[in-house]
DNA sequence: GTACTACTTCAAGTCGACTTGAGGTCAAGA
DNA sequence: TCTTGACCTCAAGTCGACTTGAAGTAGTAC
């Protein structure tokens, strides 16, 4: 596959996939003249990047983990923190989701005039929301415009 | 209060503070001198622009709702769009710390022999999980170091 | 044999939310 | 009075993950 066909079907764009090779994350099997040619087993590997992103790890992180060559030493104790971490940011986002969705309906003539809001408020101002979430997730990617 | 009260008291440093005034997200209620005078419902007001952060708007967004006056025009629809949002993000996360946590329990000699995460690496692959996610958290925000 | 197109490299630019640094001002304490 | 230290402004730097652009090359179609 040249690169093109691998952009067309992981739907990551070429300039991506060079870079990821520039960063080790992945690597071509060899070249036809100038143009690299990569094995099938890329499209796999595009994937456990992809995962390794939305779970939250940095592209560093999973070029550890995925290392130059194989699929090897994922570490399960590092997965498991990572779950964990995953975990904690979901309670969060489940409070702000409950906070927005009452917001959204409350009848108060304010929204700083309604409790929940308030409460809301109270926790996102005492830090209890506040950070972990934001270092959670990777940064913005726009939709492969 | 002087900045550096303000900062002590939400956590926010002082330079965060100038942004923020810059960009017309919060005011000062004057001056002694050069130095900035906050009055007290600016703890207020920074918790509400703490809430809008972890709810996934951004500053620009957040400048809009809170104008650079009051509390006033959250937009209730704005807020189920958003509480949508959150909603289809904390799914994916969900799907996401089961398989991380079923990947380091699991039993297969290799990740990508367990037919489990092979199913995850599938929906990562098959972009079922892949953007949105990542479109719907603030940029990384190091506690406050 | 030449035009075309899809690839190549490498450097530089982008985005958002801040932080950092240089150089300046001002009120208070020794 | 002089120094200290906390504040000020403004410009520039940072971070991660890419994207973009310029300039070059190589395989294919005519």
């Amino acid at each position: 596959m040249d690169i093109a066909e691998v952009a067309k079907r992981s739907g990551v764009p070429a300039s991506t996939l060079r870079f990821y090779e520039e960063k080790g994350l992945i690597n071509s099997v060899g070249r036809q003249g100038l143009r690299r040619v990569f094995g099938a087993n890329i499209l796999e590997r595009l994937a456990l990047i992809a995962l390794g992103r939305v779970a939250g790890f940095s592209l560093d992180e999973i070029a550890q983990m995925v290392g130059a060559s194989g699929s090897p030493n994922i570490d399960r104790e590092l997965l498991v923190k990572k779950a964990d971490e995953l975990d904690s940011t979901i309670q969060k986002l489940i409070a702000m989701r409950d906070g927005l969705r009452h917001a959204a309906v409350c009848s108060a003539p304010s929204h700083m005039e309604c409790p929940k809001f308030r409460r809301l408020l109270g926790l996102a101002a005492s830090g209890a929301i506040k950070n972990e979430v934001s270092e959670q997730l990777p940064k913005n990617r726009r939709s492969n415009d």
